[in-house]
DNA sequence: CCTACATGCTCTAGTGACTAGAGGATCAAG
DNA sequence: CTTGATCCTCTAGTCACTAGAGCATGTAGG
């Protein structure tokens, strides 16, 4: 029966403790294991979940691509053919989320440059993010 | 007083009807100016607004950001230093995720040559992220 | 052993940024 | 003149939390 509660839990890994119990209310989380006073224990694997969980979050995966990600790592010998499909739909989602990301950081990178300048008169965030919001297919920085 | 009906106004800027309802509700667009049978007027003022704060949203900014550029733009001899400032937090964040994206991205990769392989038993990604997301400052991989 | 008080529990309600639906008015086309 | 699209307001639902009430339990100091 070792583990550490709730609290420690959620300092070592980052995630607060309140949402520590709703992941495990909507089952990201197996439900934990309860002492005789009825308070949950975390051990390592647990631990390593919640790290998983709270970084793919951060990386902007919604929880039901998260439960896939964790479906993929518990079934070790199933057949591929399905792991291998969500595996690759992700990996298509997270190519396309990095594409993005560069060009937003090329287009705030510019922004950042246009404000060096010193005044918001010749700053142009406000005209840059509409003339590019015309674009809609950011068909490449 | 000319200008298109909300209706038009959603096609022009990509904005959703009841999304644009609700940025006057919260203030990210003044009120709009109503026909004799009450309904919402927008003029190019308003559709290049509506266009920049649809931008803004998609790269991430939240709507207090928005708020934020779009009060600055209406003091234009001001300093960027604000700007800059939500800018370059913004930028930061960009990068961090593009790091982790990256990572994810390799061992996604990895999974899928396992996967054609036969094989899931060695699957690690929750490994993977879980490290990644110990070193909270990326101190270059 | 007793008292603080921190931490835990459950439950309900609030947040941000929408999104959907009900129920009714109005407009444009045939 | 009727039909269907669009508009109006209003309430409620969504997702992923986050905060708070009200009570039980654990731990440290005196």
């Amino acid at each position: 029966m070792t583990g550490v509660t709730i609290g420690s839990a959620a300092k070592a890994t980052s995630v607060k403790v309140p949402t520590i119990r709703y992941y495990e209310d909507v089952g990201l989380l197996p439900r934990a294991p309860r002492t005789d006073s009825n308070r949950r224990l975390y051990g390592p694997d647990e631990l390593a979940r919640l790290r998983f969980i709270r970084h793919a979050r951060e990386l902007g995966f919604e929880v039901d691509d998260i439960r896939a990600l964790l479906a993929l790592q518990s079934e070790p010998q199933q057949t591929c053919t399905e792991v291998d499909a969500i595996a690759r739909s992700h990996l298509t989602e997270v190519e396309r989320r990095i594409e993005s990301l560069l060009a937003l950081k090329s287009e705030l990178e510019r922004m950042i440059k246009g404000c060096k300048r010193g005044r918001i008169a010749q700053c142009r965030i406000i005209e840059v993010l509409q003339n590019h919001a015309q674009c809609a297919h950011h068909p490449r920085g």
